[in-house]
RNA sequence: UCCCCGAUAGCUCAACGGUAGAGCGGCUGACUGUUAAUCAGUAGGUUCUAGGUUCGAAUCCUAGUCGGGGAGCCA
């Protein structure tokens, strides 16, 4: 004996004039006297099935007037095409059966507050347009492993316990580790990452990342997910076309297989469809001209001293000149991570590239050239302030068969947000761990 | 951490220092084509907390709590 549904709604269409059970939940009723319509969703999709008092049980139309919002319920009947019905088909019922009834749900089709929607969030998820959010979702962090792994990479999963600091001294979350002290929730996995580099070529890791900044935006989460490609013997200029490629063959997937999502997301879908290669490139000194120019159109926007980093007004005016994402390379050394391998004809920029979102979303992509030289490495470790000892392992892949390799990080939800025009990144992951947000 | 804003019915909000209200949702009833249906009726309040000013405070003042928007930091 099985409850499983005979179809789901996604495949209603090759099931036109039979008889289907579907098994879902009840998103809308409305009661016409001897006629009621439910509006049910399964997961797949909605379907208006039509309950008509003479062509069903007592029992079943009592029991059509009695379902509420959230309903869950088993509905038996016969596909029909309907001009009428969103989604051009309809269920003629012949049979409900009740699974669990719902009383006084919260969330309404009327509008509520954020405060209120993240209160219930375990519930919100269900709504149409974090259904679409979180689906694309699914969609990019599988395009991106099998775009990965069909080009030869290997997942190669880091630690999410780690003993240090991996980029030195920005905020860490802390939690007791037997008679260690302190483990640390990893921030990053690239120098973990870049060990599986040495072992297979072509890697990536992908999981959750924690950064225990005081961040109070809509671009910013504690706990967020990073996919973090590491590639042996890949120059700085090999890096940039990886991510163009990557990120497009991301998007263009998107655009083909949730068209439906974009639609009940109001998406436009021009800027995607114009993601393609090469994205335009800039340099760190450019961006400064091209700022010092224009600064006046974006609020909040000065002019920068070269040696300073950009703000988010930087970047929203950086993306505002160029259709599509936009690679700025070559930042000042001092402001970047000390693993970043120096441009050899200019030490004081680093081969480094961040890759910057159309349409004021910020960073999607932040990654470099790392250095290959143990004593160059062990160098720019000292003068960053940190602790040799704890980094004896990472110089050591550079002590055996050490190569020039280049590697980055793409920050999911940023990307999810992009994507699907989401305004707020809280949005873009099922339960979002922010400053002042831990429940539910 | 800093700047700005807010908290009133289940939800979204209104109410000049003078009787705390509406819409939606809930409940009851009517309706054979509704798409956030419509119509009629009905229940629903410690105005975030603690002080203060005042004849009188949802309203003004102080402190706190919680939340929202932005900055910095970053992906």
């Amino acid at each position: 004996m099985s409850l499983l549904p005979t179809t789901t709604i996604a495949q209603i269409a090759a099931y036109a004039n039979q008889t289907v059970t579907l098994a879902g939940w009840i998103d809308h009723k409305t009661e016409k006297g001897k006629l009621v319509f439910l509006m049910l969703r399964d997961g797949s999709g909605t379907i208006q099935c039509v309950v008509f008092r003479k062509q069903v049980s007592e029992t079943t139309f009592s029991t059509a007037q009695q379902l509420t919002q959230e309903t869950a319920c088993r509905i038996t009947g016969s596909v029909r095409a309907d001009e009428r019905a969103p989604g051009g088909f309809e269920l003629d019922v012949h049979e409900i059966e009740l699974i669990h009834l719902t009383h006084d749900y919260p969330i309404t089709p009327k509008e509520h507050g954020v405060e209120f929607l993240m209160e219930h969030r375990h519930l919100w998820v269900r709504s149409s347009r974090q259904h679409a959010i979180l689906r694309i979702r699914a969609e990019i962090m599988a395009a991106a492993q099998e775009w990965l792994n069909a080009q030869g990479f290997v997942r190669y999963d880091t630690p999410i316990l780690t003993a240090t600091s991996a980029e030195g001294t920005t905020n860490l979350f802390a939690t007791p580790y037997f008679d260690q002290g302190n483990a640390y929730l990893a921030q990053t996995g690239q120098l973990y990452v870049e060990s599986g580099m040495m072992s297979f070529g072509k890697v990536y890791c992908f999981g959750p990342t924690f950064r225990a900044e005081k961040s109070k935006t809509r671009r910013h989460l504690t706990e967020f997910w990073m996919l973090e490609p590491e590639v042996a013997f890949a120059t700085h200029a090999d890096n940039l076309i990886l991510q163009e490629q990557l990120l497009t063959a991301i998007v263009q997937r998107v655009l083909q297989q949730c068209r439906r999502e974009l639609e009940v997301l109001e998406r436009d879908t021009l800027p995607l469809e114009r993601v393609q290669p090469p994205f335009p490139r800039i340099t760190y000194d450019e961006a400064l001209d091209l700022i010092g120019e224009h600064h006046a159109e974006v609020e909040g926007c000065t002019p920068l001293a070269w040696g300073e980093d950009f703000g988010a007004p930087h970047e929203t005016l950086i993306a505002s000149k160029f259709d599509r994402p936009v690679f700025v390379e070559k930042f000042p050394a001092a402001i970047k991570a000390f693993y970043m391998q120096p441009d050899p004809d200019r030490p004081e920029v680093a081969l480094c590239a961040d890759l910057i979102a159309p349409e004021g979303y910020g960073e999607l992509i932040g990654g470099s050239q790392r250095i290959h030289d143990a004593e160059l490495l062990i160098e720019r470790i000292q003068a960053h302030g940190l602790s040799l000892d704890d980094y004896q392992w990472y110089v050591d892949l550079r002590r055996y068969g050490s190569v020039p390799h280049s590697g980055f990080g793409m920050g999911l939800e940023r990307a999810v947000a992009w994507i699907t025009g989401t305004r707020h990144i809280r949005e873009t992951i099922p339960f979002p761990r922010m400053l002042y947000r831990l429940y539910p």
